[in-house]
DNA sequence: AAGAGAGCCAACCGCCGATTG
DNA sequence: CCAATCGGCGGTTGGCTCTCT
């Protein structure tokens, strides 16, 4: 037997919103938040409508800052990356997407983005590899890739995935293989480091279960307001604003955390080799043996 | 111009886990 | 401890719009 239901549904509106309800509930909003009790809100506001469609519709559509219109590429990998790896949570792919909610992630999942895929249409900057493979793989550009340009996010934006310049090399990231290593053990990892090359790779995100494992910090800041940018700034954060790792001679600073159990902002960040990162992402992630 | 089909997306449904009394 | 309640989530649907024939 199923629950009760939350409200009479012979004495609530159903279907689409009118502008005066929308004003209603965005204005008590406003001024008094939700209260906690979004069965409890409509009544109070004055609305003819079940707290649960109350609530799709503020978070779906009058929150503030909510993003609608075309996906930009960067925000296709993310979501081709992480649904490769976590499958349908949408909620959680978007919390990584500002703006987005996971009602339009789900759409334009299944509108959009899946048949891209089919057809071996990744987003523009990316087909070569997505013909070939269905997860994304991770590209690694020069170092003089990072530090001609004052805008980092502008050139690298696209890096998630192969790319035809002939500067950057790929390497193919498994994203399912992460679902064996127990995420707890990946908090504490430390690598050392002796490439000698350079470069930038893609943003990784992947999750363990439950658990969100993210390399890179939260409010990564590596450029000045003027635009300018330094190295230091990259290794210290590790990663652009992009959330994008950032290499540099043989180092990567990088944090790693469980998501669930402690910010990864608050982890101190590591030392990763480019060749370390590679493992990440290929037979040795497998086998655990990167912890 | 009109009908059919496809595409799109807001909204609904029902289940699940967390919380509360 | 247990049942009731609620918030949150993912899957699905229905209706509007667009495109094609």
């Amino acid at each position: 037997m199923g629950r009760a239901p939350c409200c009479d549904k012979a004495n609530v509106k159903r279907g689409p919103w009118s502008p005066e309800e929308d004003a209603k509930l965005k204005e008590y909003i406003d001024k008094f938040g939700t209260g906690g009790n979004w069965i409890a809100l409509p009544q109070k506001a004055g609305l003819r409508r079940c707290g649960k469609s109350c609530r799709l519709r503020w978070l779906n559509y009058l929150r503030p800052n909510i993003k609608h219109g075309d996906f930009t590429d960067n925000e296709d990998r993310i979501i081709c990356s992480l649904f490769a790896s976590i499958g349908s949570r949408w909620s959680i792919i978007a919390a990584q997407l500002p703006g987005r909610t996971d009602n339009d992630i789900k759409n334009y999942w299944n509108t959009k983005l899946k048949k891209k895929l089919i057809m071996g249409m990744a987003p523009s900057s990316q087909k070569n590899s997505l013909q070939s493979s269905p997860f994304p793989s991770i590209s690694v550009l020069e170092p003089s890739s990072i530090t001609s340009s004052p805008s980092l996010s502008s050139t690298t934006s696209s890096n998630f995935y192969t790319s035809s310049t002939p500067s950057i090399r790929s390497l193919s990231a498994p994203y399912e293989t992460f679902s064996s290593i127990p995420s707890s053990l990946l908090i504490s990892t430390t690598c050392s480091s002796n490439l000698q090359e350079g470069g930038y790779i893609g943003s990784v995100q992947t999750y363990h279960q439950d658990s969100f494992l993210r390399f890179g910090s939260e409010a990564p800041s590596c450029s000045s307001s003027d635009g300018s940018s330094t190295n230091q700034n990259y290794l210290y954060n590790g990663v652009d604003e992009n959330q994008n790792i950032i290499f540099n001679n043989d180092h990567a600073n990088i944090r790693c955390a469980d998501y669930d159990q402690k910010p990864y902002g608050d982890q101190n960040p590591l030392d990763y080799s480019l060749e370390e990162i590679k493992q990440l992402f290929s037979t040795n992630l497998c086998n655990n043996s990167f912890v």
